[in-house]
DNA sequence: TCTCAATTTAGAATAATTCTAGACTACCTT
DNA sequence: AAGGTAGTCTAGAATTATTCTAAATTGAGA
């Protein structure tokens, strides 16, 4: 066993945090709580500052800003930009691809078995592949 | 044969924007040629805007990126979202998809046939799909 | 040529994100 | 249990891509 669980069988934030070797802070506790509370998500910066306000969680915008970046650079998130308005945090890390309903800007996951690519080309020069990304886009 | 062509093979700029119903303006003109002389390319709106100035075409940012969107809404390109920082737009409007140089941000065409994708899941609830992208992340 | 909707543009406005620099705090050491 | 310090937080300013405004210009048909 690498991590503690709880009871429920869930990692706890704090020892996320501890894993990732970020400080849990009053701060990254609660977003992070808001975060991976329960199942997957897509979620701006402005979403989760919301989110935070409403249930009264003291937390600046750059504070939530700092977090997510902190956050995705310890792979505990994954940033994606698909409309050029703002950025999406997504709490599902392992692989899979998504829709985007583009009328209204959400994202829902496609599990990566969904989706098989029979042929892919090599990236030119032998250059190392960091991601696949497919993204279907729905008129809706 | 549905529009003119030069004796080079090409439908002439003027034919293009006339065909997509957009007054050809000196403006129009002269972006649409920046973009379409030669081959397909993958461009922001402050990149065309500097071609313009080198070219001592005089024409606003504001106009760049009208020109840039309606030419989008009239399918004589795309915008592709992919760093959040800006977004490109693409003179290749035909079916196809991109690797994708994470240091640089540049963008490069991968031919629609160099992608076989075995299976993909239908959209819920019925609805219409109106592209599927393909993104190759490169460590380059 | 006359007319007018379409287009252009300078500059202001907007909005997401980042930066600055001082205050605060988690946590290691003693 | 203090003390010291690097890490973190934050208000507010700054940055930056993009959009908006409103007035001037212009393309194209009558
Ligand atoms: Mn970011
Ligand atoms: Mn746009
Ligand atoms: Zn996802
Ligand atoms: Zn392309």
């Amino acid at each position: 066993m690498r991590q503690k669980k709880t009871s429920a069988g869930h990692v706890t934030v704090l020892e996320r945090l501890r894993a990732a070797g970020l400080r849990p802070t009053r701060q990254r506790m609660a977003l992070a709580k808001l975060l991976f509370a329960r199942g997957h998500r897509h979620v701006s910066a402005e979403q989760l500052f919301n989110e935070a306000k409403a249930q009264r969680v003291d937390v600046s915008l750059a504070t939530v800003y700092n977090a997510l970046h902190d956050f995705t650079a310890k792979d505990l998130l994954r940033e994606i930009s698909i409309d050029s308005s703002s950025s999406y945090f997504d709490t599902n890390i392992g692989n899979h691809h998504h829709f985007y309903f583009e009328r209204s800007g959400r994202l829902e996951d496609i599990a990566d078995d969904q989706v098989q690519i029979a042929a892919l080309p090599e990236p030119p020069g032998g250059a190392e592949v960091s991601r696949v990304d497919v993204i279907i886009r729905v008129k809706a």
